[in-house]
This record gives C-alpha cells, sequence and structure tokens, in this order.
DNA sequence: AAGTCCCGCAACCGCTGGTAT
DNA sequence: AATACCAGCGGTTGCGGGACT
C-alpha cells in the first residue's frame, strides 16, 4: 500500500498562478493561518494542488519575503554556508532572513557557481579548481558531498582538538566573532587554504532575546532553529527547546562554527550530512 | 523584423521524515 | 508493527523574456 495522491489531478490548475488565485490564496491564509495544505484548495475555492499552494505561498506571496537582488553580504553567505552544509538549501534559507530555499538554490545555480568557477573554486567541493584537477577523486559531479581527497573530507564529521574557550555572557551576545575564528579557521585553512571561512552571522532575529543565564546550554539543532529535534540537547530552560542535557559535554557556553551559541566544545556529530 | 539561442525563475515531481491511528 | 497522512526538502523541468544573429 503506498500514499495517496496529494490531490486530484485530474481536476487540478498547473503551470503559472494567475492573479486571482493568488489574491484567493492570500486572502485565505489571512484568515485562517497557514496549514492544512491537503484541505486549503478546497476551502480557498483554488483548483490547486496543496502542495502546489503551499509553494506559491513560501516561495512568493509570503509577506515577510525581501525579494530584489542578493547583495554581496548574501552572496558570501551563502557560499561559506553551502561549503559548510552542502545543498541543504532550507538550512541556508534560514540563515537568510527573507531568502526561501528555493530562491536560493536557483540563485546558487545560476550565479553563485559562475561565480565561484571564476574565481578558480570548485562550487561543490570548494576547494580550488587546480586541486581538483591534480586529484582526479574530487569529482565536480552531482554529489554535494565533499570529494574524496588525500586530506579527510570536509565535515561528515569534523572534530577541533582546541575547546573554544567560554566567553563572557556579554561576549557572545555580541558575538566575539574574532575569537571564534582564529580557533576554529585553521583547521578549515589548512585543507582550503585559499578559501576564506571567516564566517559572521548574526544568531536568528529575535524580536526580545531572552538572555541566557550562565551555564545553560543550546545544541546545534536548536541553534539551527530546528524544533523539538530528537537531538536537542538543551537545557529546558530556554525558550522553544525541550530536550535534556544528557550528552556530556560541559555545560559552558561557546560558538559553534556558524556563530552560533552551543556548548564549549562543539560537537559536530550533530552536522552530519546525507 | 524574424528566427534562434540562452538564461533565470517559478513551479512541479519524487522522495523522506515525522506523526497519528 | 503496519498503514496512512501530512509537511517539507532537493532535484529537475519548462516557460518567458532578453540577447544575439
Amino acid at each position: 500500500m503506498g500514499r495517496s495522491p496529494c490531490c486530484e489531478k485530474a481536476h487540478t490548475n498547473k503551470g503559472a498562478w494567475t492573479k486571482e488565485e493568488d489574491d484567493r490564496l492570500i486572502a485565505y491564509i489571512k484568515a485562517h493561518g497557514e496549514g492544512c495544505w491537503r484541505s486549503l484548495p478546497k476551502a480557498a475555492g483554488l483548483l490547486r494542488c496543496g502542495k502546489s499552494c503551499r509553494l506559491r505561498w513560501i516561495n512568493y506571496l509570503r509577506p515577510d519575503l525581501k525579494r530584489g537582488n542578493f547583495t554581496e553580504e548574501e552572496d558570501e553567505l551563502i557560499i561559506k554556508l553551502h561549503s559548510l552544509l552542502g545543498n541543504k538549501w532550507s538550512l541556508i534559507a534560514g540563515r537568510l532572513p527573507g531568502r526561501t530555499d528555493n530562491e536560493i538554490k536557483n540563485y546558487w545555480n545560476t550565479h553563485i557557481k559562475r561565480k565561484l568557477l571564476n574565481r578558480g573554486i570548485d562550487p561543490v567541493t570548494h576547494r580550488p579548481l587546480n586541486e581538483v584537477a591534480s586529484h582526479p577523486d574530487s569529482s565536480t559531479t552531482t554529489s554535494a558531498t565533499p570529494a574524496t581527497s588525500p586530506t579527510p573530507p570536509p565535515p561528515k564529521t569534523i572534530s577541533f582538538s582546541t575547546p573554544i574557550k567560554t566567553p563572557k555572557q556579554e561576549e557572545f551576545l555580541g558575538f566575539k566573532d574574532e575569537i571564534m575564528n582564529q580557533q576554529m579557521q585553521e583547521p578549515m585553512r589548512e585543507r582550503c587554504p585559499d578559501l576564506n571561512l571567516e564566517l559572521r552571522i548574526s544568531p536568528p532575529y529575535q524580536e526580545n532575546p531572552e538572555p541566557l543565564k550562565t551555564g545553560t546550554t543550546i545544541c546545534f539543532t536548536c541553534s539551527l532553529g530546528l524544533k523539538s529535534s530528537k537531538d536537542c540537547n538543551c537545557s529546558k530552560n530556554i525558550g522553544g527547546c525541550s530536550g535534556s542535557s544528557s550528552n556530556g559535554i560541559g555545560s559552558s557556553i561557546g560558538y559553534d562554527f556558524l556563530g552560533l551559541r552551543t556548548n564549549g566544545a562543539f560537537d559536530y556529530r550533530s552536522l552530519e550530512m546525507k
């Protein structure tokens, strides 16, 4: 037994959305909120698949979308995040307010790939092209998984021998990038000497950020904005984070390589790629 | 002006993970 | 444990418009 189709394909429109369809969708979501995409089309009087409605809303109609050209800063941020996360467009989008995964994916394929090639950097491995050429195993094929090479590939699993010192609270509120950069970049630089991995990423925007008490922890999955993850290891006193601190890692706060709050010793095991 | 090519983007498709029953 | 449903993700496709011949 498989899954039933998400909609009655025979009675749904396909292709570009009309202004009227957009208006109907916007009006419905304004009145009832997001969710229940399967039943939404019928309720909203749309001859569309629920999936299609969701995509249209998320990628085009959402009021918080930024639209417009990407800035140079956004370009660099995408490149850096891609070098660390691979084709995890939704994760990358999560670090770029107002941008969608689809938008970033398209932008990557049409602009950034070319930009990196012009810089002599392989867009898949983020290694210098000449280095890739000298190691035939480092293919530039479809996989986002870093290619094999004499040196270990980038983070399937990474560990840094030097634990990050716990900054004072006022330091992490102001994100002491320099500390992180100095301590985190060396191993990466070793592997990608031409790749500037200086990361300056802000935490997700919060209207009224709740100050963390010294001694509390936040796990990597939560720092990425992944709610209710089974990997969550946060202390219970952090809003929206309900896991228990059971991974044996110390309770001091440090920064992961994305500039996000985490335990003093960052545990990259939670960052395994597919 | 007409035809062709190329590029960018919106949308679709197939699949996976999570959850409820 | 098995099944069904839902939401979401990432790869791919196809259309529209601009550039080029």
